[in-house]
DNA sequence: CCATATTTCTAATTGAGATTAGAATAAATA
DNA sequence: TATTTATTCTAATCTCAATTAGAAATATGG
């Protein structure tokens, strides 16, 4: 029971951590990591687990009201263990940036190659972003990274706003084909973005809210505007 | 120059500083505090520009990622000093809610003391809310107290709904007189709510927006409704 | 079953920032 | 001017959560 010194060399292991996480923390060389991990995927399970856990405490609490050992005791792990899968807190919380910008990427893109008006297009992404939530969790807001080095913000800023272009292209997609009104599509996308991020906030709040409910009121509220049809002249 | 011993009682001073935070953070009294302190307009002042900066950083970068040296190197002093009006950090985020939460109300109740349909009372609100963050700097988002008390919590949550609540019956009114679509009100509220507060996250960082293009914008976006009127029919 | 690699744990250590102690300065008042 | 009162400061201390050290447990492959 009792140890009669380091059996095997913690530097090595450390090495081999430190080595991974570089992979993984480096968008280009992802692939190769995950190529290294593939033997164990419950390594990788894992992570997502710790991801998903880390997003949703995040999400309500801010970075940094956020513990580790709160994290690690929603999956039933003392705080240390996550040290074995992320090098530190920031690194995780950049990891979940970067998951959410992933998923929010692949709705967008699926949105935008449908057929259909620029105003068809903008209902299915948001449309799918709810769907989504309902399932995999809160997509992470994006825009104040303040806590992350700067080399990190400058890959989720250029992300963001890659993201951001594509939906305001949507937009103009509408505009040009007549299925959405003339107005300044930069401004536009942010009040769109404002309102489904703070989703996030709210929605687990509400008992037994559907999907269809919730799009029937974005459409009343933003898509097919609050204004009566009865009185088109207000305002 | 040298200090010969304590002077005077700095336990007297701390008693006293103890009453003051006492009245100033229970509601009922505040009256009564401002009373006790109307001989010093000069701290006053001070005091709602520790509140004017403590929200602009706390709004920017969260909590607990503010510290008091950032919020008391706004104004040129030592974090120390800040203990001379706040008790501690928690007090002074909860008086940015309560301040945050006193201009919400106060242009909520003007605007549905005014005339009008529901969508024209809805829509001062709104302008209202651009020009006063334009001045007096973001309004403090509510909601996600969780770093307070509970007995602040429970104030600043009642508080919350209430406002909720006063923004929803706009929406009634609204829909009552016929102005605004039938939805379900508050479903629609949260959405409302989630854009503008959203709102002071982008918009200081767009060069030379004014109200009137952010008020086009949202007119356009929700408003007046995103979809063409020449598509009345689609989605 | 043995040897090795992987995963998790307990028990420190560390560091950053909130808070406090108490003096120094400035303002007000008598 | 002298004395009190209000405000701000410097220099600790204290706390809490991130991080590390290193051992224990568990899985895996021959």
């Amino acid at each position: 029971m009792v140890a009669l010194g380091p059996i095997r060399s913690r530097s090595l292991i450390i090495l081999k951590l430190r080595y991974r996480y570089e992979m993984l923390n480096d968008p280009v060389s992802l692939e190769a990591a995950t190529k290294t991990l593939s033997t164990s995927r419950k390594s990788v399970r894992k992570r997502e687990a710790i991801i998903r856990a880390a997003i949703e405490i995040i999400n309500n609490k801010s970075y940094a009201l956020a513990t580790m050992s709160e994290i690690a005791a929603a999956l039933d792990l003392r705080n240390a263990t996550l040290y074995y899968y992320y090098p530190n807190k920031r690194a995780l919380a950049y990891a979940c940036h970067r998951h959410s910008l992933e998923r929010f990427e692949r709705l967008l893109h699926e949105a935008s190659a449908s057929n259909g008006t620029g105003l068809e297009k903008l209902e299915l992404f948001i449309r799918s972003m709810l769907v989504e939530s309902d399932r995999g969790g809160p997509l992470l807001y994006f825009g104040d990274y303040s806590y992350l080095e700067s080399k990190e913000r400058k890959v989720l800023d250029f992300w963001a706003v890659r993201l951001s272009d594509a939906l305001e292209q949507l937009l103009k997609d509408g505009i040009a084909d007549g299925s959405i009104v003339e107005c300044e599509t930069g401004l536009v996308v942010n009040l769109l973005l404002g309102m489904l991020i703070w989703l996030g906030k709210w929605v687990p709040s509400v008992e037994g809210l559907t999907v269809e409910r919730l799009m029937n009121a974005i459409k009343s509220f933003s898509l097919l505007g609050i204004q009566s049809r009865d009185f088109p002249s207000s305002l």
